[in-house]
DNA sequence: CATCGTGACTAATCCATGTTAGACACAACC
DNA sequence: GGTTGTGTCTAACATGGATTAGTCACGATG
């Protein structure tokens, strides 16, 4: 992806929050950013480090999370192209979480500090980017709510109405059809499941005849009762339906 | 309590995030505030309505919470005194979840509008709000991961070291005892698990001697064993152990 | 070409936690 | 001063999902 190209997707992420100034836009072009590659499972945050860097995901898939005491790992969230990656860490003195590329991935980085004084100076863009780790949010405690409360089949069942909805967002997806990005055993480390449960659920979806499957591609074939499965309900991902400019006015 | 104690008290919280100048400090005190009492069980935030306040908790607990198809409800965070309550519903169209108050609660409220004006001409304040959101942010992941890949015994320690920090934090337990907001059938509802499930572990670390109870109050008898059993680490909770300003200074 | 590693998939068994049902203490209220 | 409601606590039984222990297909690697 070529580098004009990168610093586009950002301006036009922060730009769905909210209108933009063309000095904000200017702003966020002046960022010094650098583009890297990285190949998967490498890692781009580390916890218990200082946050240096914050990367913004161009291509490809990254995930968030930590490992007990007892080596099992949680993943937090998932994240897709356009998506910030550091902006929970950024303003704190230490990572408390890893991030990942769970696949081959392109990211723009920038120094914190130069992030800082974006937000700082174009309070217009540090609001939208607060907004982004506003979302990042919701989309924790819901995951709260579906490892807490619902059983197997009802997260596997909402994880994949999450991922048809945010992919079609990002223009990864269509027709509720996607290729999943990640293997059973990640999907049960976002579901606090054991890999073989997943694959029962898995294979139990399929037989209800609501998702088909081939290898890593998924399609949701009845949409409807996947989401009554899945006790799902878009609210929390706060997507911009009507296209940019569609938040709250201030008033 | 008095008015102007509870302006500072918001002062106070945002201070220690970071040097507020006597600007920002008066933008603070200018907002126009407004102090209610709640009854326990009162909701300060309904799940599908707009935000259009935001409050401050001055004294007691409040509680996030979802409710699901199956009707059972997941505690998202429990919140006292000092805390803000609408961070997260603020800059966003529609609120995606509960808040209630878990005690009899005072509160100060200012109109959301009044917020993020004050956001966007005071970047300072606006980045310590932003820094509270996302500290928030930080105990969901952990949440997460805590309903997610602890069994119940873990769980409930876990949240009984988190209660004990942010309690001391707060000034409002000291020695590693105090007195339990929650009902059980709340810490159930927190953990994802049942109330009876939850008495038996609470039971069984009275039996281990980790901790002794009566009534409400919980004292943590070996704090260095609870913390190995809940697989405890305090970092997520980004506590600013060096008092105001011990941040990460902009560089 | 053989080997190795990984991911998908399956079956048998087990156990941590849920479910159901109730006792008991205590405070609030008519 | 009985009634009602709420919170704590307990026991007996049920079960969802974990655990264990594989097979199989496939691509990468030497």
């Amino acid at each position: 992806m070529a580098a004009c190209e990168g610093v586009e997707r950002v301006v036009r992420r922060l730009e769905t929050r909210g209108p933009l100034s063309e000095a904000d836009r200017a702003a966020i072009r002046a960022l010094p950013f650098h583009y890297r590659t990285l190949e998967p499972a490498a890692y781009l945050v580390r916890e218990g480090e200082p946050p240096e860097m914050c990367a913004v995901l161009l291509t490809g898939f990254a995930y968030r999370h930590k490992v007990t005491g007892e080596g099992e790992r949680q993943i937090m969230s998932v994240h897709m192209a356009g998506e910030f990656l550091d902006l929970q860490n950024s303003f704190l003195k230490v990572a408390d979480h890893n991030v990942q590329a769970l696949t081959r991935c392109e990211i723009a980085e920038v120094a914190v500090p130069a992030l800082r004084a974006l937000a700082q100076d174009h309070p217009v863009v540090g609001r939208a980017m607060w907004i982004e780790t506003l979302i990042d949010a919701a989309i924790f405690r819901e995951w709260i709510v579906n490892v807490g409360r619902r059983d197997s089949i009802t997260r596997i069942a909402h994880l994949l109405c999450e991922f048809a909805l945010r992919l079609e967002a990002a223009g990864l997806a269509r027709n509720h059809r996607y290729e999943m990005p990640m293997t059973q055993e990640q999907i049960a480390d976002c579901t606090g499941l054991t890999p073989v449960h997943v694959n029962r659920v898995l294979k139990e979806l399929g037989r209800l005849g609501v998702i088909e499957r081939e290898k890593r591609s998924v399609a949701i074939t009845e949409w409807g009762r996947l989401q009554d499965i899945g006790d799902f309900n878009l609210r929390y991902l706060h997507l911009e339906v009507g296209g940019p400019n569609n938040f709250q006015s201030a008033r």
